[in-house]
DNA sequence: TATAAGATTTACT
DNA sequence: GTAAATCTTATAT
């Protein structure tokens, strides 16, 4: 049931980036395998997003995974803390991605709380940095195949309701200017009803 | 080589 | 609510 490629190649990011809400992340690294349920998401729109890396078709060595075909990790380093971990999409030579902001644990609950020295799975995975330190994603990783064994995104039956999902602008991007306010982030209010 | 700044989290006041 | 932690990357000398 893992998502095929064909998905992750559609040109339309934003749209993507709804449609991920509700699949399941799984890591299986250090032979720890561990899974959660994407319920946040943000789009970064290719070369014309100003809050995107790729802005103006900026290619170095940490945007590079981002110019392939969907399908791959793209995974970097934020205040010499935390890795984030996004979804690249869209076709080759488009650099789309889809930053994964927050999870729902899933499986290896207890080995994400090991992880995260944390004894509650309250606010275990929560947040971008979070969610790549309890399941054991690294910026090291970055670049690597979704169609691999070690990250990897299943279609588990899980749909978000449109009522269920809010959208607004996208967190911490202010140097983006008017791209700062583009309704591009979407949350999956899963397990409220609302 | 040097410098500034960041798709954040956590601990502290 | 405010600030410190911490280091790679991008950009400029």
């Amino acid at each position: 049931m893992k998502l095929n490629l064909a998905f992750y190649q559609d040109e339309d990011v934003v749209g993507l980036a709804k449609a991920f809400l509700g699949k399941v992340l799984y890591t299986n690294i250090n032979d720890i395998r561990c899974a959660g349920i994407i319920t946040e998401t943000e789009a970064y729109a290719g070369i014309t997003d100003k809050a995107s890396h790729a802005y103006g078709n900026r290619f170095t060595r940490r945007t590079a995974p981002m110019y392939k075909s969907g399908g791959l990790a793209y995974v970097y380093l934020i205040y010499g803390i935390h890795s984030l971990f996004n979804i690249v999409t869209g076709p080759e030579g488009m650099p789309h991605a889809v930053l994964v902001r927050s999870v729902a644990p899933l499986e290896g609950v207890d080995h994400m709380k090991k992880r995260r020295n944390m004894q509650s799975t309250r606010d275990l995975t929560n947040g971008p940095g979070k969610l790549s330190t309890a399941l054991g994603i690294h910026y090291s990783h970055s670049g690597e195949s979704l169609e691999g064994t070690k990250i990897w995104i299943e279609d588990r039956g899980i749909k978000p309701t449109d009522h269920q999902i809010s959208t607004g602008p996208r967190i911490g991007i202010d140097y983006a200017e008017e791209d700062a306010s583009l309704p591009y982030r979407f949350v999956y209010n899963h397990g409220k009803e609302i």
